[in-house]
DNA sequence: GATGAATGAGGTTTCATTCAT
DNA sequence: TATGAATGAAACCTCATTCAT
């Protein structure tokens, strides 16, 4: 167990040297090295626990996703009504852990790589195939079904957009406003 | 004048073979060698031509950009109402001669690189505060005061995430298609 | 005598997995963790054991010097006459515990280190050194004193031919036949 | 032409660049900057005409197997019957332009490799076939069929052996001894 | 005795860029 | 205008080795 704690130690501590890193020079710009400085390690040792560069991101990305779909858990804990759900979604993704600037910077780099990298690419058709069926699910009883499919898109695509944006922002974000500013678009598109 | 024509011929086809190049491999991993053999031209030459890697990224971007500029004044041209002038934007955005997918893909790679490079951030600014215009000249006209910020998010995060998504698309779009769809979008956003 | 006792079980473990490994990857390919894991221990352990990679070479070689120096022994046991002694000499090197393609491999990969190692090439040039006195004590019996010294770089360096085409050899060696034709060699040298 | 002239030329300045900095460091020690300063360019220049290291050392190879054929060539022009072939056979292995320390070095490390690499492989069969065939094309003629095989091994064992050595050894070659030598051998094989 | 963890050192390779032609 | 030739710079990665446990 003390072998497995310190493994699960450093993976954490590289994980977020690499977030900061990585939003700060861009992911293709920043080098092992830089990431490396940033954890107080030495670059070789990234090699030693994620194999490559590429496997770092992963692992990041990863990380990213596991987070999103633990604040998910949460809010749908506490989420009765299709509405509810609906915000909680969104709530999920504009969660204070998640929606800033850092994070949100290498979650557009991620996009920007996926459709390159057969381990990212699978990540991310992963993480949106599911947001997708969350949505879809809800929708499905609020709306008539010819409406379902553009009411869908347009809240997926603008949760997107706004991370898009975020990750373009100067300074720190603000999730609760993000959070309310979400709810009145899924209330616009609901009717 | 004809040796601008001869610049110009070969500017246009430099800036093809890097949509295409671009879209095949990922900006950050495309080579200079790989553009210029899709361009039937040698890396030297687009260092003349462009300068450097950036410029080239450069002049390819304000050709995308100068292509969206012309799409939308061709649909201002016969939209009246305010409604109408929301479907151009939407449909200068989703034109057939733009949203095809190496565009797209060359787009997001823009917007992953903008944050790190002065000469496309500018770009990205000026382009960005042109759509917001457009959109908050005729919300305004559309909504009370304090719907028109979220009416102009929704509507611009959600033509960004639709970009973003047809990036990682696999066969070819249907622009007509997303236009309907952005109609419908606009058509719930002012109610 | 416990501990020696173990560290020299350990040793000769090592030094087997070290021949595997290195006809398998190349000496200068093969890594320490290759060779470890052949043996089912770890890098660090062969350091502790043999000090470092070239420790571990040096008493690889030295492990199969022994070998060779034994099967002399046991050869010359039950020579008598001079022709008998040349036979003994190609039996011991072509004897059934050496002649095999992985310590082949691991012969010739010597032979081209040996010149770049202080070390190795201390045990190259020792090993040569005996062979070629037991070719000339017998050599000088046999022939001319003008046609020694040909007869015997006739007889070595056929040997070191042999061990060198074995060394790329795909399939599994014939000790027996190599020792047969080493045998007529010789009749041919002696007339 | 022009064009034509100078890759030649600087080909074959890399490669005697090669031929010497293998002698001195051993090829997996060498670096490719070390073989560059030996040739006055620079380490990228080399991947630029060969591709990789082992590119280069396969046109290495390739240069000395060239040789050796140019060599084959001459020698048998003049040869008549089957014993001056077979002497034509050891003078061109032997001959002035090959017989050097530093290329049988090059030669020894070649074989070192080869069962380790496709490309070097592969030179390194077809070497040892030519050679096996020009040998046993004589001997045919000269021993009775029983004899042929244990003779043309004796000589081609001989020939690398000799070249074995060579490689090890610390002051330059006589290449016109080495031939009389060989001649000796020739005979002593065929009685 | 044994090994995970960690790293310094260093090599190959890639690539944008320059320059002579 | 166009491009082979050439290179400096730098990144990733590998690996032998060390050390605390």
């Amino acid at each position: 167990m003390g072998r497995k704690r310190i493994r699960d130690i450093r993976n954490e501590e590289l994980i977020e040297a690499t977030v900061i890193a990585v939003h700060r020079r861009g992911y293709s710009v920043v080098t092992m090295a830089e990431i490396a400085r940033e954890a107080g390690a030495s670059a070789a040792s990234i090699n030693y626990y994620f194999g490559s560069k590429e496997g770092l991101m992963e692992a990041t990305m990863r990380h990213l996703l596991n987070k999103l779909k633990q604040a998910m858990i949460r809010e749908y804990a506490t989420a009765t009504t299709p509405r509810e759900r609906l915000y909680a979604v969104m709530n999920a993704n504009f969660d204070d852990t998640l929606f800033e600037v850092a994070q949100c910077s290498l979650w557009m780099q991620f996009w920007a790589s996926a459709p390159y990298s057969q381990r990212l690419s699978r990540l991310h058709r992963i993480n949106r195939h599911r947001v997708r069926s969350h949505f879809l699910a809800e929708l499905r009883r609020l709306l008539p079904a010819e409406g379902v499919e553009t009411a869908r898109q347009a809240l997926q695509c603008y949760m997107d957009g706004v991370w898009l944006q975020a990750a373009q922002s100067d300074g720190p974000l603000d999730p609760t406003k993000a959070r309310l500013a979400a709810h009145r678009v899924v209330d616009l598109v609901i009717s």
